[in-house]
DNA sequence: AGTTTTGCTATTAAAATTGTAGCATATGAT
DNA sequence: ATCATATGCTACAATTTTAATAGCAAAACT
């Protein structure tokens, strides 16, 4: 699969506008999973196996491979980390957690009530 | 393609977390790119397909029932728009368009040359 | 030395996405 | 009214991704 760098052709922008290619890249199964998880502490393989209920190792491995390409991710001692741009993403992502948890979730209350 | 829901399993938690049903939705081709599109204004499902470089109809009209299900997107004369939670889910997105623009895109500069 | 753990590849199967064609309905012009 | 055009969308085959499973090589442990 293709690594989608900002400037070259990915999917949604052929001139690779930068958030095009981030997204791209976070719209891959399970990267935004792992950058979520690796943002507790470094991990193993096994252990993202683990946390990452149903991925498969063949899928694991490329994610981590695109993801270590675009600099979000790095291996060290005890496996992989996230480097300091993976931290920052993180951080932008956070926010999505708790919007889900106490706003989105609601609204399948409601809406699901009402048809 | 299942439908990702709170409380209900979904890749990445079998319990359902409404953070990793987000990301599932999320996560699937062109799921983020429609909503930073449509966070201008509504458009036509052609619009949709011009603006998606090269999303297939298929797979358009696909994501536009995920996104609807899950309350994000909504039918309207002048064809979809985002929700209220649509358009909340945008701003917790949007930052990371000018993060990928000052930061990330950098990393790639800097990165490669090393190399 | 023998067992376990870890990171990962290989292979095949299943599922998602694309590409293309095209249809039904609505809109607009003549 | 009729003909062309645009729109939303479905059908279906071809590709591409992802999953599932097995298992191997290297390192760590006992």
């Amino acid at each position: 699969m293709i690594i989608p760098k900002p400037g070259l052709p990915v999917r949604g922008s052929k001139t690779g506008q930068p958030i095009m290619a981030l997204l791209d890249l976070l719209g891959r199964s399970w990267a935004m999973g792992i950058v979520w998880h690796l943002y507790k502490g470094p991990s193993t393989f096994r252990e993202l196996q683990d946390y990452c209920e149903s991925i498969s190792p063949t899928t694991l491995n490329t994610r981590l491979g695109e993801l270590n390409k675009c600099h979000l991710v790095e291996r060290c001692l005890e496996g992989y980390v996230l480097t300091e741009y993976g931290r920052e993403l993180f951080e932008l992502l956070e926010p999505m957690g708790s919007w889900a948890r106490h706003r989105w979730a609601k609204s399948f209350e409601e809406n699901d009530r009402k048809k």
